[in-house]
DNA sequence: CGAGGCCTTGACCGCGGTCAATGCCCGTGG
DNA sequence: CCACGGGCATTGACCGCGGTCAAGGCCTCG
């Protein structure tokens, strides 16, 4: 398939993945498409399921007191995955949701897993992600506990600018860890 | 060796080990003591070896603005590793210190990482292992982002009530990322 | 044209921060 | 053995960041 080309493209880079992993892989994905504000997976559901992006954008989000909380956003060549539900296969309280038409890869994990024990590149590679993504929220978890709500925008404009022009603002606060009152504040006082 | 024995059940526990694969673990194991507030890796290295409580306590932090940060707590039966400097072998900004008398295995994480490629029970346990650890982080990063200080502090409390009798409060407050003077005011009203 | 979503702005408040003084415990040396 | 000094915890005074509540402007879309 070759609109997986990308995807493909992506994992090497991490590992190298022999032919007959690459292949095998591709086997079980499929691509599916999601319209703006789509959910792709609900809250309460078990995670089975890993995508990557090839176009468009996803979120992570789940409830805090009955208002939406953002935990994670994801671009082209991103992966998105409610890794907490998936990796103790306990109910998601997340869930995934297009924020506009969108295009992704499914990489069903069951079968994944099973891969493992006959291609070992596999597994490596799933290794390397997994810290990859460990390492990622360590530097996010120092950020938000020692950084103000201004340094924490500042620093994610600088890293991530296309949020901007892409995201309603509420999610984007939301995800500082803070409201969108406040962020639109910074904001203000910026000018 | 048997004082390597917990490690190995702990190990174990996780996922089941072949005989071969613990031996040529252990071969590379090795036990190491330190005293009161001794350092066990220091701000600068870059970390190339895992730790694993035996006895005692340990900690990691850092500097932010002069001032001691701590990251994570180990007692008996954890494992402690500066996880961003071992996945990105660069210098860390963070060090490992003994709080208590200790006694640790310390395992060479290049010689664990070979051992990756004859033994795959070996990478499975540690793709676990990581998996484990994002879980975690992702927990305490909620937690941080959305929770009061004093939430944080009954939180913890409940979950590791050991913390209270061994470790100096300076210590908890920062982990907890407030000051030691907010946490001693937590304390003082819950009485 | 009206309705609803999104963003901004003002008024107000409380959590947790800083600075500084005080009390307490403990190890060290006269 | 006591005196002193230093580290840790507590407490008070004060303040600022970011929260809530509410009103108002501006889009877009039916």
């Amino acid at each position: 398939m070759n609109a997986l080309l990308p995807f493909i493209k992506y994992l090497s880079s991490l590992h190298p993945l022999s032919k007959e992993a690459q292949e095998q892989l591709i086997d079980w994905c499929s691509i599916k498409t999601f319209r703006k504000n789509e959910e792709i997976q609900t809250i309460g559901a078990t995670c089975k399921t890993i995508y990557f992006i090839l176009s468009g954008i996803g979120r992570i989000y789940y409830l805090k007191d009955g208002v939406e909380v953002t935990e994670y956003f994801a671009f082209p060549n991103d992966l998105i995955v409610r890794a907490e539900s998936l990796f103790t296969q306990t109910p998601s309280r997340k869930a995934i949701q297009a924020l506009e038409d969108s295009q992704v890869v499914a990489i069903p994990a069951d079968p994944l897993f099973q891969l493992f024990d006959s291609h070992r590149d596999l597994e490596r590679l799933f290794r390397i992600l997994v810290q990859q993504s460990y390492v990622d929220t360590l530097h996010r978890l120092e950020n938000i506990q020692f950084l103000t709500a201004e340094e924490r925008y500042i620093k994610l404009m600088e890293e991530k600018p296309e949020l901007i022009q892409h995201i309603p603002l509420k999610h984007i606060a939301s995800f500082l860890g803070i409201t969108q009152v406040s962020l639109s504040r910074i904001r203000g006082q910026k000018r």
